[in-house]
RNA sequence: GGAGAGAUGGCAGAGCGGUCGAUUGCGGCGGUCUUGAAAACCGUUGACCUGCAAGGGUCCGGGGGUUCGAAUCCCUCUCUCUCCGCCA
């Protein structure tokens, strides 16, 4: 969420930011700051009449203990009185701040100042493109068909054990995941990151703090009996380790790396961008989470940027980078960038990586901050990104690497296949 | 799942109704000494809200209650530990 202090400071320049992402903020924002003055009136009466009451409370101490019981007694009707004005007071403390927290919720982060205006995905920056998007041969088999052929993804299996989205990867499917995965772990290793293994369910503070809630309630799946969340992405739980948290500022950058599986409801979605491997209720993920220092979160981002497209080179697939415009960005993020491999025999991209600096967006729920150089206390900044996602990564490989002979396994991933081909 | 014990500052650990945001030790920071370091000694050392400041307020796992006054008493929730049961 946004801080009070910097809403009160530039309410237009808030209203104006919000903009871009499409969001109307003219009246909440009006609303925050109304609230908030009330807020802090309130706790100033409150204050007062609790300093008061402490130093009657004193006073009657010390009258008993020397004896003076009568004085006392007559002390304590006033505390009384005091007592009743506080507690009325109170409740009214406690409606602002209630209704003053949950608007503030619900305000999304502030796009960069070089975020494009832009409200569907069209709008989107392409900001750079390597190997080229080509058309697919006539003979090209989209990788629904390809997964049967080589029987390696069975979703009619997965559908009757759980449902539609969670396939079963048979074979050389199972290990060309596994294969993925170690390979993307021991890149992120080489590149200085700590690996973590996380809880695959979070509570309802985890998810909050990052940013699910309340915004994205309905896309987890929720374990009632628990009240617990599963996890949409790693990101929630490595996030959260640093929940309540004061790092020093020698721990900065702070570089973490998890795979885990990831569940999504993805209520709402139909049509042929959930057909096959596009878009699962249970996938496979690889998460790279960086904390920084407010300076160089941007510089981190970059960083970040180039890692993932050095992947995705390795894996010699066509891939683009895209920088969001305001309406397709997501709720926490301050500035995204959204990497898209091609994959030929759909003839489209397929978004297999999203990179997001948050700033203080996630740091200031988490309650996240690190003393700087001078013993200041400061917000820390939050990154993440996907490096990578597999089951679109998988649609790439299959559907561009098909050869009459059959799958051709990219170089780099042989040494953890420990076969060159699906065939 | 059953029985018991507990939750206090970065850590360990006192306090069990009044002047306690909290004794003490360790750790951290600053200093004296030293060529430097160690040791020793001295000092210092939490977060949050509010205020220009002085100051005021809140926080002893969370929530509620008793009381003029609660870290201390009561209720409740959560978590941790020990024993038993079950189990990868």
């Amino acid at each position: 969420m946004l801080s009070l202090n910097f809403i009160r400071e530039n309410v237009q320049e808030v209203i104006d930011r919000l903009a871009i992402k499409n969001f109307n903020g003219g009246e909440i924002i009006g609303r925050i700051v109304d609230l908030d003055n009330q807020r802090r009136e309130t706790q100033k009466k409150l204050d007062d009449m609790q300093s008061q009451s402490n130093i009657l409370a004193r006073e009657i101490g010390v009258l008993f203990q020397s004896g003076k019981a009568s004085e006392a007694n007559t002390l304590k009707q006033k505390t009384a009185e005091l007592k009743d004005s506080a507690k009325t007071l109170d409740l009214q403390f406690e409606e602002i701040k209630k209704e003053l927290d949950d608007i503030l919720v619900r305000v999304p982060n502030l796009p960069h100042h070089t975020v494009p205006p832009g409200k569907t995905p069209e709008d989107n920056l392409v900001v750079m493109q390597e190997g080229e998007a080509l058309p697919a041969a006539a003979t090209a088999v989209p990788h629904w068909d390809l997964t049967t052929q080589y029987d390696i993804i069975d979703f009619i299996t997965g559908n009757k054990i759980t449902g539609a989205g969670f396939p079963v990867y048979k074979g050389k499917g199972a290990r060309l995941q596994r294969a993925l995965i170690n390979f993307f772990l021991e890149e992120a290793l080489k590149a200085g990151y700590t690996e973590v293994q996380p809880p695959y369910m979070v509570n309802a503070a985890s998810a909050y703090a990052t940013g699910q809630l309340p915004d994205k309630d309905a896309q987890m799946y929720h374990v009632g009996l628990d009240d617990l969340y599963l996890i949409p992405t790693a990101e929630v739980p490595v996030t959260n380790i640093y929940r309540d948290t004061i790092l020093k500022s020698q721990d900065l950058p702070v570089k973490n790396v998890a795979y885990s599986a990831c569940f999504r409801r993805e209520a709402g979605s139909y049509g042929k961008d959930v057909r096959g491997l596009n878009r699962l209720h249970q996938f496979d993920k690889v998460e790279i989470v960086q904390i920084s220092h407010p300076d160089t979160s941007y510089e981190i981002l970059e960083e970040m940027r180039n890692y993932v497209t050095g992947l995705l080179r390795k894996l010699e697939l066509p891939f683009r980078v895209l920088k969001l415009c305001g309406g397709d960005m997501s709720f926490t993020s301050a500035l995204t960038y959204d990497m898209e491999v091609w994959s030929s025999a759909q003839a489209r991209w397929l978004e297999v990586s999203s990179v997001s600096n948050f700033e203080t967006f996630q740091s200031n729920r988490l309650k996240l901050r690190f003393k700087d150089e001078t013993g200041k206390m400061q917000t820390a900044h939050t990154l993440n990104g996907s490096a990578l996602a597999l089951p679109r990564i998988v649609a790439a490989l299959l559907e561009n690497n098909q050869t009459p002979e059959g799958i051709i396994i990219p170089k780099v991933l042989v040494p953890y296949t420990g076969f060159e081909v699906i065939n």
